[in-house]
DNA sequence: GCCAACGTTGGC
DNA sequence: GCCAACGTTGGC
């Protein structure tokens, strides 16, 4: 199986990687995907060894702060089956679920944020789903190539 | 906090 | 199956 590259969306105020960072073993449930194409790519293409760069959005600066690393593979996401957990879906049981979730463990921060503006000003990163109009997933597949930019940008 | 651009829902 | 209404995302 060829390695897969990715970027995850989390709002830091949510989620940041400084909160990654704490977690027992670094690693953590992503929780929380409700959107059928991220959840595809979780069920389905994430697989353990994927890199993944850590995206926060909604944040001051808005950017790729690190980078993590696929420990298991798509299982469900027992978040939905919770009535207590803000992501709680009703239609979604353990017998069959709707949402899918992957384990991830830190593997790096950057020395600096790689902000918004930068990734839509190298050329090399224009087609990125990321910088593309109106795109909206918290999830989505990106190249090695832009993967190895960022992360050179980043050091 | 605003709002454009989406995805989802539900009436028909 | 269409599409208006609604909720959410996420940059600014």
């Amino acid at each position: 199986m060829k390695k897969k590259y990715w970027l995850v969306k989390s709002e830091p105020e949510a989620f940041s990687i400084d909160d990654l960072m704490k977690c027992n073993n670094q690693t953590t449930f992503w929780d929380g995907v409700r959107n059928y194409q991220a959840r595809n790519y979780l069920r389905d293409e994430c697989k353990i060894g994927d890199s993944l760069l850590f995206y926060h959005s909604n944040s001051e600066p808005t950017g790729v702060v690190g980078i993590c690393e696929v420990v298991k593979n798509g299982y469900p996401d027992f978040t939905a089956f919770d009535s207590d957990s803000k992501h709680f879906d009703e239609k979604s049981v353990p017998e069959n679920p709707t949402w899918f979730m992957v384990d991830i463990k830190f593997k790096k921060k950057f020395a600096r944020i790689v902000i918004l503006d930068e990734i839509k000003s190298n050329v090399k990163l224009k087609n990125m789903k990321l910088v593309q109009r109106g795109n909206r997933l918290s999830v989505m597949p990106i190249e090695k190539e832009e993967f190895d930019e960022i992360v050179k940008m980043g050091n």
